[in-house]
Formats: C-alpha cells, sequence, structure tokens
DNA sequence: CGTTGACCTTGCCCCTGGGGCAGGGTGGAG
DNA sequence: CTCCACCCTGCCCCAGGGGCAAGGTCAACG
C-alpha cells in the first residue's frame, strides 16, 4: 500500500511542478503530502494527488492567486467552475480596460496626440463657494461606473434634508483611480443649508466616509463630453487636452481633476453631453 | 525660474503617483527629479515632467514592466508606439492562451470530463530502442510552435551525416512547459549510425543543447490526434486521457510525456492525424 | 523669532510566487 | 561501506511597491 508513495522529486516531475513550489503549497496548506516522515521531514505523495497538483498548476498558468486557488480546488463539483468563471470574468474585464488604454496610447504615441486635443472644446468658468455633501473612499477604477451613481443617489437624498441641490455633482479625483491603486475618490452635492447639512453628515457617522466641506471658489477649465466619452481611457484624453489647453494659456493647474455630472444621466443618449471634465486652475 | 519646481507630493498628487513609486522611479533612472538639494537630499520635480510621469503610470497599468517602461519612454515618436505595439502583442498572445485554457478548465469542473476522455482513442505499443540526436533547451509555452519546428529541421539535417532518420521525431517535455515556467523540452530524432552520430554532436558543440542519447526501449500509451488538437489546451486533454486510461488498466507511467510527429505537418490538414501523444507506462 | 505641523528623507520589513544556493541529513544501489 | 542522488531547512534574490519609524526641513502662524 505505501507502494504508490512518490518523493517530492518523483512527484514534481509527474506533476510537472518543481519541488520548491510543492513546499510552497504544503506550507500554504494548498497540497499537502499524503504522509511525511517525522525524523527526516521528508515529504511523500501518493500518485492519485496528481490530478490535484495539476490543477493547481493550471489555475497558476491564469496567474489566479494561490489564496483563491485553495478555494477552488477545496469546492466540489460546479461550485469550483463557478468560482473559476468568477475569476475569469474580473480577468476578462481587467483585460479589457488595458486594452482600450493600449489602443489609446499607441494611437497617442503615434503622433496623433495634437489633433486629438482639438476634438475637445475647453473653456473657463468661476465656480462659487459651495458648501457640499461630500463621500470619499478608495475605489478602483472598474467599481466606478457602480460606485458614482450610489454614492451620488445617498448624497441627493441627504440633500433633500439639507436644503435642496443647488448645482450639479461632482467628483473629485484624489489621485490615479486604476485598476491597482485607488486614489480616493470624492463625489460631492452642493446643497443651500449648510447647518442642516452638517446634522445630516452628524447621522451619517464616520464609518461611510460622509461628511460636509466648504468647497472654495474656483476658476475651473473644462471641456463638455458626451455619455460615450464618459469610460477610460477616452476620458484620459479629455483630461490631457484641458490640461494642455490650459498650460499653452499660462494657466497652471491649481487641484485635484473633476467630473461634473450635470446632465440626467439615464435620460441621455450615447450622443448627449452629460459631463463636464474639469481642472481648477489659476 | 525656479518657480515651476514641485516637491515629491506635490509632483505625486499632480501625476496621480504614489511619492513611494516616484522614489524607486528615481532610483532606476526612470523619471529622475529635475533638481535634488544636496543638504536636505530633497527631490524637486518641473511641471514639465508631468507627462512623462503620466506616461509611466498608464503603461504601469498596462502590467509593463519598468525596465521596458525605461524603453518606452525613452524612444522618441513612433519608435515608442512600435515597442508598446510589440508588448501588447505579447500580452495579447498570453491572454488568448489564457482565455483557452479558462475554457478548457471550466468545461472539464463542470465535471465533463469522463465524457471527454472517450473522445480519445489510447493504445499501447512497443518501441524499440533508438539512438537519438537531442536538442534541449528551456523554452516557453508561446515559443513552442516556433521552437519544435526549427529544432527538429536542424536534427533532421544532423541525421542525414548519421545514417538517416529510422523512425518519427519525437518531442519529450521534462517539466511543465507554460508562459512563466519553461521546463526542458528536448527534440529527439531517431538515427541509424551512433558513431556519426556522436561526431555530429561533437561540431555542434555544447552551446546549442545538442546532443545524443540512446533513448531505451519502452512501451508507450498513446492517442492519436489531429492537426488541430496539437494546441494548448486541447493536447491536455489528450494527455489526460493517456494517463487515466493507463490508471484504469494499472499500468503506471513511467516517465516523462512526449509527443510523436509521424506525418508531414505542412502538408497535413486540420483533420488530419499528425502527432501521437505518449506516456511512458510500465 | 520660535514653534508647530506638514512635509521630506532613508531604511527596514512586508506582500506574492517562487528561483537558487549553502550546509547538512537520508536512502538505496553497487 | 561508500557513493551519489536525493531530500531537508534556511537564507537571500526578483518586481513593484505599501507601510511604518526615526529623524531632518520648510513655511506659516503667533
Amino acid at each position: 500500500m505505501d507502494e504508490d508513495l512518490l518523493t517530492i522529486g518523483a512527484f514534481a516531475s509527474r506533476a510537472r511542478l518543481s519541488a520548491k513550489a510543492l513546499r510552497l503549497y504544503d506550507r500554504l496548506g494548498l497540497l499537502a503530502p499524503a504522509y511525511v516522515d517525522e525524523a527526516s521531514g521528508y515529504r511523500y505523495y501518493r500518485a492519485g494527488q496528481i490530478e490535484r497538483a495539476r490543477l493547481v498548476a493550471l489555475l497558476r498558468q491564469l496567474d489566479m492567486p494561490l489564496a483563491r486557488i485553495a478555494d477552488v480546488v477545496e469546492a466540489r463539483g460546479t461550485e469550483a467552475a463557478a468560482l473559476l468563471a468568477a475569476y475569469w470574468e474580473g480577468a476578462e474585464e481587467r483585460f479589457a480596460s488595458q486594452r482600450a488604454l493600449a489602443d489609446y496610447l499607441r494611437g497617442r504615441l503615434s503622433g496623433r496626440s495634437s489633433e486629438m486635443y482639438e476634438k475637445f472644446a475647453v473653456e473657463t468658468a468661476e465656480v462659487p463657494e459651495r458648501v457640499v455633501l461630500t463621500e470619499k473612499r478608495h475605489v478602483l477604477a472598474p467599481e466606478l461606473p457602480v460606485w458614482i451613481p450610489g454614492s451620488l443617489g445617498r448624497l441627493e437624498e441627504g440633500a433633500r434634508e439639507a436644503g435642496g441641490v443647488t448645482a450639479p455633482p461632482f467628483v473629485v479625483y484624489h489621485a490615479e483611480v486604476t485598476m491597482e491603486s485607488d486614489g480616493p475618490a470624492e463625489a460631492c452635492v452642493p446643497v443651500a443649508d449648510e447647518a442642516a447639512a452638517r446634522a445630516w453628515a452628524e447621522r451619517q457617522g464616520r464609518a461611510g466616509g460622509a461628511g460636509v466641506r466648504v468647497e472654495p471658489a474656483r476658476r475651473i477649465a473644462f471641456a463638455r463630453i458626451t455619455k460615450a466619452q464618459v469610460a477610460h481611457p477616452q476620458i484620459l484624453a479629455a483630461f490631457e487636452a484641458v490640461e494642455s489647453w490650459a498650460a499653452e494659456r499660462g494657466l497652471s493647474v491649481d487641484g485635484p481633476c473633476r467630473e461634473i455630472y450635470f446632465a440626467d444621466w439615464d435620460a441621455a443618449g450615447p450622443g448627449d453631453p452629460v459631463c463636464d471634465v474639469a481642472f481648477p486652475v489659476r
């Protein structure tokens, strides 16, 4: 019965994994040897464990982290397939956005930048001081299309108690929001009644990142874009157009960039303007 | 003139990168500050460097390694676009093979494994001892379709000096060959004249991984597959079918798996059998 | 002018998924 | 019995940073 016990080297070559990887998987509880000699510490595997080892190796080829692989190999039957499908869906999403970004960058590096900028009409505007309800959170790029409507919805609800919405809601990006780096993003809804707003924020508590602040009066440079353009990475071209337009006129950027949603998102068609892409300038 | 110098924090938020990342890019020579105060060590950046920093950030979003990013940002004009395109082509290739593997695994985890195995007719055969010219190399999965024909071509040329090819050429996989893990693969061409073969190998030198060895007589279990099936990950199903067939009959695998190319690859159509997928068994 | 707080510096350890090597213990075959 | 192949643990290494500590700087405020 002990005849089918394999040493780590034999098992590694049969499973087409390295011995080093097998030791790691053992330590992580992902693939424990069938038997470990107490005196020598030698690991011995059963031939029947090869199947599991191969599955781990294949899942690693999908760049699945070992922690998720552990979930998959522990799950039984269709549950494992579902976990894999969920992981892969995320991978497809990441890849689709990377592909869009690569296409955009290829175009830009090919020297078509100046003509791309001409597509955007940039203007400046003076924005008065405003009291805003805000919700600030670390959020990743793929979550933005979910988070923004949700957050603005919550804030607009709060705004009803604070004298109503007095200007278009906007989102401020305090740092880059990408797949890995989740710079804080801040959803803002201008309201009329500061005292009521502060009362609302007290009730929300600190947990949700909710708050009230006074957004100072600013001068902004902005470009108006359509619903179809509000997506990565097309929207980057708009931000860059605004920045380069400002730089040409000797205006310096004076704060984090923002998107101002002045139209009814749901009612707008792909070609309708819905959003201003803006930088504070000085 | 020094007015447009930004501290690392200001530059980081404008470039939407972390200060930590900027220090790393400085150390790697990827993005050096315009000025470094000798006394304090403070880094100061010019506003004009933001563009480069942003490009680095965007390329990182494509998971491009910093070394390749350095090449891209140093290149001028269309050269940069070409480097990006080359990188992205590789990424597309990797992703396509991952997608194929994910599809395959999803099907297998859904419990369709047994029916898949029935598609392959497995047999055994006795293979006599043979002298083979070999070329062994660490090679990654995407390179296989290039390396195999090239290597077998070189070996067949050598075989003309060594009494001619006496049996179909084959490729032995000594460990898993994937996108990351490059197990050594060994291309083998059986020849008639061992002495002449050794003379040939001497002339090749050690450099190319070329050699001569005596492949012992073996019993193999194999499945015949078509040209269309010779690709990842479909071919994995064939290897698994052979293994499980052998296990059911009490045969134990006795060496690394191999692909035996018995037909003229170029002349074969997608549905023609070209290859036996085999395991040595005992 | 001093203090304070925000900002900056370097250096160290942490993460994942291993590769590679040193130093030492084991096991089976000759 | 010896030899060699194998195995063990432990340490340092890679990318690409994150996070924190200890200490130096800078500007604004009083």
